[in-house]
DNA sequence: GTCTATACCTAGATAGAC
DNA sequence: GTCTATCTAGGTATAGAC
């Protein structure tokens, strides 16, 4: 017995638990928040339900790990671009472009992500995360207003309504089985830049691009 | 004992149903789904627990009633200011207006109708309602289009982002106990619907009006 | 450390008295 | 028809065997 743990202990630990929580994302995509009891997530996981709180202290905490795991992905991918080359417009076409392509490509988790009904816990998470969505907007909305890009504006409502816009539109395909197969998906993210150049004022579409 | 009940017991059953859902209304608004327990609505409306179940099948279907109610007055409201008078976009920034200062007027609610975790059933309602509103904005916005006072473009997405957009920008007002007192609240009536005319591509604010 | 079995708690729903 | 008291289900969390 040990005092402290061998580090090839605590690295099966991590990994047990690591898998716990990407099967617990994937059920949670499938089936989302209210049916994806500890139950069916330890099943999941291939560990027995009571082995779920060697890793968690609750099912809410494994949740909000779930949820600040994926969102932070999308938040990090989303700040990337923002902060990449270009004008800021260009930059701020492109992120919503790439959130909105990421999230059609995984429906279920982003529609778990963004709108699906959760316990207040979750609700208070998904708050947090669409203000940081909107420090990250509203960061390049100031940077095209004082480059002459974009009207004066306040760029924190800006910032908020580009969120909300992004995520409502996205919500009916996320929602429907095939969120639109083809065309259909390049259509929709061809209207989403439009949307998001009016949205701020931009007068001329820089990049008409895919 | 009557085969039918006589009009003066409808009645009464009537008034009494009435009297839980605003009741329930009000209970929802205060403390939100999550502890809106059929308890506690009983109590707000002065019966007892079971008496509930008088006049609904379930604690759900009560629920589903409060929530049709409320935002049916809602989108019934913008509904009217939609197809008043006045060309297409100063109807738009006005139901903009007149959502928002309502919500304002009522943060507890219009956070519960807009944005509170809720069971499945309610996020289904949510999900409805929230269309309506596309489809008012939507009608509003083609006739805009058609008028030549907005730019071509796909009416239903920028009716579902209106949709997002309000809403977000609204939730943390909302929030916020004091959601924003005196000019605050003007303030950002005055950015939602520049917001808006910039969201549809409106070329010149037309009315600055309050 | 992981499983099995179970305790427990909350909140919705019901039965029967008045 | 309404209340009181009770039942029940479902799912989280825990105890103890292996």
């Amino acid at each position: 017995m040990a005092y402290r743990k061998t580090p090839a202990e605590l690295e099966r630990l991590e990994a047990a638990r690591e898998r716990l929580v990407d099967q617990a994302t994937q059920v949670v995509a499938e089936v989302g928040w209210a049916n994806a009891s500890v139950t069916a997530v330890a099943a999941a996981a291939g560990i027995a339900a009571g082995s779920v709180y060697q890793h968690f202290p609750s099912k809410a905490a494994l949740a909000v790990e779930v949820f600040r795991r994926a969102s932070g992905r999308e938040a990090e991918v989303l700040s990337e671009v923002l902060h990449g080359d270009g004008d800021p417009v260009e930059r701020l076409t492109d992120g919503v472009r790439v959130f909105a392509r990421r999230a059609l490509e995984r429906p279920g988790l982003a529609y778990a992500l963004l709108a699906a009904p959760a316990e207040p816990a979750l609700g208070a998470e998904r708050l947090e995360f669409r203000r940081r969505y909107h420090e990250l907007f509203a960061e390049v909305v100031r940077e095209g207003t004082a480059a002459g890009l974009l009207p004066p504006q306040d760029a924190r409502v800006t910032a908020a309504a580009l969120t909300g816009a992004v995520g409502e539109v996205l919500v009916d395909p996320l929602g429907t089985p095939a969120g639109g197969s083809d065309g259909a998906v390049a259509d929709l993210l061809a209207e989403l830049t439009a949307m998001t150049l009016r949205c701020t004022g931009a007068q001329h579409p820089t990049t008409p691009g895919v």
